[in-house]
DNA sequence: TCTAAATACCGACCGTCGGTTTGTAATGGA
DNA sequence: TCCATTACAAACCGACGGTCGGTATTTAGA
């Protein structure tokens, strides 16, 4: 098949390392499916918003189901590297080592949201459900085992009593992941001025969480600390107010 | 424009109820997005299946969406009503009612599983996540205030002691969703012979999953008595060798 | 009982989407 | 300098979800 000579004014040929290349449409497209979802945005979108042509798209990526699974990949990575350090970080005996854990996530998660509007967009908008799960399936998935680990470790130093290190580890990520819920109440609530009641309703939920972790884990009731509202506070400030 | 008449020998035209061919279609839809997923049957499948033309169909649906919610809807009602009529059925103190309730719970998923082989063709195939957790999702925010008030009841009784009545309920819920994997662990075992193993496998989860919400519930250990495996055994036999 | 409105249904057609193919300009090693 | 490889462009394709003009059958009103 013959084909028209490419017009005199046509688009710019530009060539950029396979990596960056990658990366850079990469970029585009999570800012799109975090904005209108996975379905909504169309690879002709993620096209217009890299500056790339089709042939060039599926030169770096064989589907569009690809972006996603990079994409969740990213975070997965990311997520990992964080509680992995998170948890060298960590000292003293399990129970201590355990709140300071839980306190750098619930820091790292924060500061995301706040940074990038991760929450914002990606949990609130109706229709992104298939996204964020795979998302945090995924990353919960990989940080599971540094989670278990904690626990396990726990339980030899005699500090936690558990009944299945494993389920347990699942049921505290379970349950944690219905602080979405919650976040995206508080968020509506912030975004409509009430920040203060906002930050309430999340920290009561925080406090209860607290109480559950405690009994999974055979603690006196108050043991573990969830309740570092002030990270999420700020996250909703910094939310309703977006500084620089 | 003009269009051709129609073929003598074509397509009979048989007239139904719109309830009838709703309930119709839906069926052959749903036997189908069990067997191969959302995304790889297409309209034109459940067309095929229904004996009914895109016109038709379009008549009762107005969308393919439509069907997925339709689907969700029948399960909702159906586990909802199920709950209730399992939770008006027990007596005792808050711990007995809980317990039996349970026992009704898992009685009618195995059931259900071993009939219309639900879990084995939803929860194994890959790709029928979506599928799966929007129903799942569905029916359990529809029976999650069953849960809820009956924690509550034992609350008020005093037999149960909780931090948060809905945070455990949700809890719950969301650890019992878990149990998919070990199920589907569970049934790759069967079908593979090894059914005692098997067995075991979701006998060992259960009776975590029971300590768990023991400890939940603040009741001492082996209160709640998850362990019924009797019903997920004879699951697993059935669909292992399924009998008319 | 005749007729007209309502409605269940048909199937060709359409726009769009994800993906493929064919062709070309830039790059870098020999 | 040549040429193989790579990075990209754009025309193209089949399939999909959905629409639309039209037809057959039932139902309601007089």
């Amino acid at each position: 098949m013959k084909q028209e000579p490419p017009s005199a004014s046509g688009s710019r040929r530009v060539r950029m390392a396979p990596d960056q290349r990658r990366a850079h449409i990469l970029n585009a497209a999570q800012a799109l499916f975090f904005e209108r979802g996975w379905e909504d945005v169309t690879i002709s979108d993620v096209l217009d918003a890299a500056g790339i042509s089709k042939g060039g798209f599926y030169h770096h990526f064989a589907a569009k189901e690809d972006l996603l699974d990079a994409i969740v990949q990213r975070f997965t990575a990311e997520a990992l590297t964080a509680a992995q350090a998170a948890r060298a970080a960590t000292s003293g005996d399990a129970l201590a080592r355990f709140n300071a854990f839980l306190a750098a996530s619930s820091r790292w998660k924060a500061e995301r949201g706040a940074r990038m509007k991760f929450f914002t967009d990606v949990m609130l908008r109706p229709g992104n459900d298939i996204l964020f799960a795979r998302i945090t399936a995924a990353a919960n998935a990989a940080v599971m085992p540094v989670l278990i680990d904690m626990i396990a470790q726990g339980v030899d130093e005699g500090t936690f009593d558990v009944p299945d290190t494993a389920l347990v580890g699942e049921t505290i990520t379970a349950m944690s992941q219905g602080r979405r819920v919650t976040l995206s109440d508080a968020l509506r609530l912030a975004e409509g001025g009430d920040v203060d009641r906002a930050s309430d309703i999340l920290y009561r939920r925080l406090v209860a969480e607290g109480e559950v972790i405690d009994r999974l884990l055979g603690l006196p009731r108050g043991s573990v600390a969830l309740s570092n509202r002030r990270e999420y506070g700020l996250m909703l400030r910094a939310i309703v107010n977006p500084e620089p």
